[in-house]
DNA sequence: ATAAACTGACCGACCGGTTGGTCGGGTTAT
DNA sequence: ATAACCCGACCAACCGGTCGGTCAGTTTAT
């Protein structure tokens, strides 16, 4: 495998990049590399003289998406700012570089499989369902005036990914705070968060 | 394929149980349907019995696990709750059933392959080190009385899972709120729920 | 009562399609 | 000239799905 000189690494790029665009929407599994080497403009043989293997290739790219996001994503370390710039700047950084980099963001957030059409729907519509019946709710209570106006969709995707992050440290179990205790937390945050 | 009888039901489910461990520990294409026969108790042959292919024996595991999911977090309907009442009982169902369904959650909420070890602790790695640096953030402020006292793994959790969340309708790019309209919504929020 | 016939759940050795990786030979650049 | 680079036909391993055979339990015939 080769690893250094400009030349070399120039053609890393372009078999990298290939790897973003098929591997993010494909999944790892059914990518090929026959259509990677195609994607680069080259042949399937040519990927075996920069890359080890199929596996290695995906774990490059992971680390070099992953090295970008977390960089471009990086909290100012200066201690004069505030929490409040601070959070501002982390979800603004992050919205950027999604919109920036949509395949290296699918690959970050979702390195799901693509399984099969019928099944994508069926959780995606269950999933929305969900979402909109929420948000839905949170629109009640902002017309009944008991909550100030914020965005309702925001507001649901915040609550949404808060779920999807907790179970973790849920089901790692490591954890001192119990889940009312958990639950009581949340909701009093958000609910302070919103309350007019 | 059987489907009916309360026989085939029951070994249906055997088979079902089985594949959520396999299928959650190992991913779709690592698992083996040898090793989810194994696990079950029977021969392999005996799967395809009950299932017409692996997909669709996963896909009947997907389906069986989300039902049980979404039907266990649905919120109540009684029109007379406030929406706090309901996040409460949102948060509090949803970290219940993740306690009570580790192997099942893993699949919901992270459906990815296993790859290789090195890059999974790689990756741990760096999510936890930007994880750790936040939550040290948040006690600073919290100790310099910037905020009021909350869980600052907690606080951690909610923020990055929104960000977890935001790619989709982002990538999607139907949105009619902008990147910094967008943070400034999500910082406000969050900072109205935590300030003293 | 019981032997014979039948049933279908169950099994696992085997088949064949798929695809990651190799390698011998061709092409390009200097 | 020759070294560096590139290629894609080919190989071999792997694994989903099949299918012929087994056997425990049930029904039928005597």
């Amino acid at each position: 495998m080769k690893d250094s000189g400009k030349r070399v690494q120039s053609k890393r790029k372009i078999i990298l990049d290939a790897a973003v665009q098929v591997f993010s929407t494909k999944g790892y599994h059914n990518t090929r590399m026959e259509e990677i080497a195609t994607v680069a403009g080259i042949g399937k043989g040519t990927i075996y003289e920069y890359f080890d293997s199929k596996l290695q290739l995906f774990q490059a790219m992971m680390e070099s998406s992953l090295q970008i996001y977390y960089n471009r994503i990086d909290m100012p370390k200066l201690e004069t700012l505030t929490l409040e710039e601070r959070l501002s700047v982390l979800f603004e950084s992050h919205i950027t570089f999604c919109r920036e980099n949509k395949d290296l963001t699918r690959i970050v957030f979702w390195d799901t499989e693509i399984w099969d059409e019928d099944l994508k729907d069926w959780t995606y519509n269950l999933r929305n369902e969900k979402e909109e019946k929420l948000t839905g709710i949170i629109q009640d209570s902002i017309e009944r005036g008991e909550i100030r106006n914020v965005d309702a969709k925001l507001l649901t995707l915040l609550i949404i990914g808060s779920l999807g992050s907790l179970w973790v440290p849920i089901t790692l179990d490591d954890w001192d705070i119990s889940p009312a205790d958990m639950a009581a937390q949340l909701t009093d945050i958000i609910m302070k968060g919103i309350r007019k």
